[in-house]
DNA sequence: CCGTGCCAGTTGTTGAACAATCCTGCAATA
DNA sequence: TATTGCAGGATTGTTCAACAACTGGCACGG
């Protein structure tokens, strides 16, 4: 008699089930909509830097040019300006954001609250996490080792992403996310976002050792030290 | 000679354009576009608890119903998606979202960060802050004191609210409206929401109290044993 | 009982259309 | 000269109608 009965299914089928589901899932995911990939597309060219600040984006050519309907796209802008990527000014279209002094303090009272309370409080600390951080850490001393400014630029928003995740909170974990994508609007309107981050890979080093050590505490507070500094460093540097 | 040539407008006149200019753009947020109406009309019937968790929101028939097209709609249910007050299903449509243990979990994650944080370190601790928590106490024990128990609720969502103003942070500030939102939802998953927030007036009251006495780390650490109570509540509270 | 194929209903997406609004340039006017 | 008025063009906000892709349920057949 064959294994393989019609009414019995053999073993490890249902695990088979479950891949072939993820990967479905997992596609669903990648793949997603028109819209989702219309509003990555140009995230990504926002983010990346080469959409500047302030460029208007004509919903017909953007169309054209993702290869999309007008009406996708508009979903798409939607979603962006939700995030902050991008302003809506009524009748006139969609522009890029140009994020001020205003909104630079706000981003930092954001991140005051929420990474030394995510490195203080947060409940999801493991050992694992922590040597996120560190890998964060040595990611950057190894960009700097080789002159890549903007791997140190990288590395930087992943040690403030590793921080937050410990919290262990998937809402902050895309708070975050978000928040980080802010920044680099904000940095690309600078005169020289390369030379930025370098001096606060120190930092970085110190707050991941007082966490490895477990004083968050003393982590905490060098972070909200460390974040007010940049912010004032930040505010310094932006243009008019 | 006149005051007012015409090369010079009279002193004032900068102001009243400000003033104009204001009122324009208040016409615009109130006004706005119909997604962003049809999306305010959706989440209100959410949040008042008249769609459940789990209601179907067909496309075709809910456009009809608001008198909108389906795009404009379909606008509309994208942002409310992106607030987690809807989820969408591929292909299925979407759903009033229902909340699982695992998202009051993550909420209250959020909130053990957010409202601690911007209690002991927010920089917009100012009288007229501190006012506003005082005054959505008393408006808690005002409803109580007539019996209104939605009335609790309300005062209750202010309390918070107010707390997290605290940190003078209007990204903050939208963050805690929409967490709250989705709060609502987890609430009218309960078999009896109504008595729920009963409880917590006096913890709001002594937070308030520790608070106007200055003493901020003390108001941050109730609030947080507050939080983590009011959550484990809750999940009990919460069914299968 | 289990699998298969079909069918109706809904979503995802498109293309075209139209009114409302904004911007620009130019002429008219004081 | 500087302001006002106005027409023209471009873009947005919104609608409508259509169609392919997909899902769920149901009948059919083994």
């Amino acid at each position: 008699m064959s294994t393989t009965g019609p009414t019995r299914p053999e073993p490890g089928f249902e695990s088979v089930l479950d891949v072939l589901e993820a990967e479905r899932r997992a596609r669903r995911t990648v793949m997603s909509t028109s819209a989702e990939r219309a509003a990555r597309t140009v995230r990504e060219q926002v983010v990346e830097g080469r959409l500047r600040s302030g460029t208007r984006l004509p919903e017909e050519r953007l169309a054209a040019a993702i290869g999309v309907s007008r009406n996708t796209l508009r979903e798409a802008l939607s979603q962006l300006v939700a995030e902050r990527i991008l302003v809506r000014e009524a009748h006139r279209g969609v522009v890029v954001a140009t994020p001020d002094a205003d909104d630079v303090r706000d981003l930092y009272a954001v991140r005051l609250v929420l990474e030394p309370g995510a490195l203080e409080h947060g409940t999801a600390a493991t050992p694992a996490a922590v040597a996120r951080v560190r890998d964060s850490v040595a990611e950057g001393y190894a960009a700097a080792d080789r002159g890549d400014h903007a791997g140190i630029g990288d590395a930087n928003q992943h040690f403030h992403r590793a921080v937050v995740s410990l919290a262990g909170s998937p809402r902050l974990d895309a708070q975050m996310d978000l928040l980080l994508a802010e920044m680099r609007l904000v940095f690309h309107r600078m005169g020289d976002p390369e030379a930025f981050h370098a001096p606060y890979l120190a930092d970085n080093d110190r707050i991941c050792a007082l966490l490895e050590a477990g004083d968050r505490g003393a982590a905490a507070r060098h972070l909200a030290d460390y974040l007010a500094r940049a912010r004032d460093h930040l505010l310094g540097e932006l243009p008019t």
